[in-house]
RNA sequence: GCUCCCUUCGUCUAUCGGUUAGGACACCAGAUUUUCAAUUUGGUAAGGCGGGUUCAACUCCCGCAGGGAGCACCA
């Protein structure tokens, strides 16, 4: 039997800049590079961008890689610094010089500032033609510190071929001619990317359509470079609701945020996976499902928006169908990010709306009940106080009706409140009045009780519902108020059989008294 | 201004010349119910506009309009 022809695995690769935490579209981008790989069996490198020295920072970096790892996006081999490829690139630079692809150019930045904006007071394009390019270098001012340009086409077309944009020809009349290495010696990112991912074997570049119109200027350096093309796949960006470009007045954009914020990583990649790219009408799938399923050919060309609310109700459903040890590890991950409620209130975009921020809700609800309570780590000391294993048990009742991590540390509550809870007006209510003597007669009832458990405790609630001839609620709503001190609550049998005998008979006297 | 890209329910999308234009989120109504959820049944809701091509167009072509991105000695 004949072996199938070899095929040269694929490599792709992600290449953020340190320059801030993990952007959510960055994230993006890394999920369906890192699908594409999964699904062809190839290798995903990852290369961080650091030329930039003024803002680029190792923590950063640090943070990015963390950030990838929690959103359970894994990578080949050691991330690659860009910076320490100066030379390399420099190299590269100097042989595109000794073959007349490139040459110095020594016009200034401020010559060239000035040129552009003649271009665009006389409404042209802005398209530098350096003198330079075909005089005599003998001419060249000697106190000029010269870069080097690339001796581009000027007729014609660049053409990139794209796997998800389709041919985009790129008129060479419209495109400067690209520095390559800036006069005090730096490589540009332009230059500096086409040369690395030569150099990795980068196959596929896949990145977000905010680079398309880089790909062009690329393509011209591989052509001078006289290296094979990688394939591009620049995929649709992620917008705002309003559907403008992802920025600050539309909330959270980093990583770490949507941590804080309660999101799993799990529901993050099912719901990034759906934006500009569908396997018929399948919403939830797993993991495997997306790498088995995801193509290239299968993205979309245009930008989605934003959904948090259909965000959350993914994120619902994972934390359902996760199982509890594993969600005590995310709340135990995610309460550290969140800052105090003032912080949060001060750091909010006045454009964004409080409730999309179930972090900022989280931290309002502590801020009433438990205002000695003011980070998230606060929060997290307080359940870990009253003991883990009470927020476990508590667990099952809590993640039916969450749809984040927040609402589910705010559905937990009740358990850290400390006696003699502060009822809200709405449940102040409803232990007053009538409701005293029902109360009353329960706590006899409870305190007798044989078994301390939801549906033994259920029974006797509900026994003596029968035996006064009233409805379940009506005893179950003053319970509910007295132990949770809020009218909205995890069951109430549930509540009293995590708190225990001794705690839920105490809160029930506070009342009573 | 120049270059490039996009345009199906409010949102994410299916459709690949012939469908009652499908699904999901959201929304509305009913069921269930100790609150809130979850679950479940049903419902409202879409092919920007104008021209072609074709027996037939959401689907192909052209124009317009609207939206987006890029235009640095940043990445």
């Amino acid at each position: 039997m004949k072996p199938a022809p070899a095929m040269k695995p694929i490599v792709t690769r992600f290449a953020p800049s340190p320059t801030g935490a993990l952007h959510i579209g960055g994230a993006r981008t890394a999920l369906f590079n890192w699908l594409y790989t999964k699904h062809m069996g190839g290798k995903f490198l990852l290369r961080i961008e650091d030329t930039d020295r003024e803002r680029s920072k190792d923590a950063y970096t640090a943070g990015i890689l963390d950030s990838l790892t929690w959103m359970g996006i894994d990578w080949d081999g050691e991330p690659v610094s860009q910076f320490s490829r100066v030379k390399r690139h420099q190299e590269v630079a100097a042989q595109l010089l000794a073959e007349g692809k490139a040459y110095r150019c020594y016009l200034t930045k401020d010559e060239t500032d000035k040129m552009r904006e003649e271009l665009v007071a006389q409404k042209l394009p802005q398209v530098i033609l350096s003198p330079w390019r075909d005089a005599d270098p003998e001419t060249a001012p000697k106190d000029v510190k010269p870069s080097i340009r690339l001796r581009a086409a000027r007729e014609g077309a660049t053409l990139v071929n794209d796997l998800v944009q389709g041919d985009v020809a790129f008129p060479n009349k419209d495109l400067d001619d690209l520095i390559v290495v800036r006069s005090d010696g730096i490589p540009t990112y332009n230059f500096a990317v086409v040369v690395d991912d030569h150099d990795m074997g980068v196959t596929h570049i896949i990145r977000g359509a905010d680079h398309l119109t880089n790909a062009g200027r690329q393509t011209q350096v591989y052509q001078a470079c006289g290296w094979e093309l990688p394939a591009f796949a620049h995929i649709p960006l992620v917008h705002g609701p309003d559907g403008a470009k992802l920025s600050k007045r539309h909330g959270a954009q980093g990583a770490p945020e949507f941590r804080a914020m309660g999101y799993l990583p799990a529901a993050l990649r099912n719901y990034f996976a759906r934006l500009a790219w569908s396997h018929g009408d399948d919403e939830i799938f797993s993991t495997e499902q997306a790498i088995a399923w995801f193509d290239i050919k299968d993205v979309g060309k245009s930008a989605g928006r934003f959904d948090y609310v259909k965000l959350a109700d993914l994120n619902g459903h994972y934390i359902r169908a996760t199982p509890d040890g594993e969600l005590l590890g995310h709340m135990a991950r995610c309460l550290p990010g969140i800052a105090t409620y003032g912080d949060l209130v001060a750091a909010l975009d006045p454009k964004v709306k409080p409730e999309t921020r179930p972090d900022l809700m989280l931290m309002k609800a502590v801020a009433e009940f438990r205002p000695d309570i003011k980070t998230g780590a606060d929060l997290l000391a307080a359940f870990q106080a009253k003991g883990w294993d009470k927020l476990a048990a508590a667990l099952p009742s809590l993640k039916e009706r969450a749809k984040t991590m927040c609402e589910m540390a705010q559905g937990a509550l009740y358990l850290i409140a400390e006696r003699p809870l502060k009822l809200d007006a709405k449940a102040q209510k409803q232990v007053e009045g009538e409701a005293k003597p029902a109360l009353l007669a329960l706590i006899a009832k409870l305190s007798a009780a044989n078994d301390w458990n939801a549906t033994a405790l259920e029974a006797i609630v509900r026994q003596q519902a029968d035996e006064t001839g009233t409805k379940l609620g009506n005893l179950a709503q003053p319970l509910r108020a007295a132990l949770a001190g809020r009218t909205v609550s995890p069951p109430v049998f549930d509540m009293m059989a995590v708190l225990g005998r001794e705690e839920t008979l105490a809160r029930l006297r506070d009342q009573t008294a």
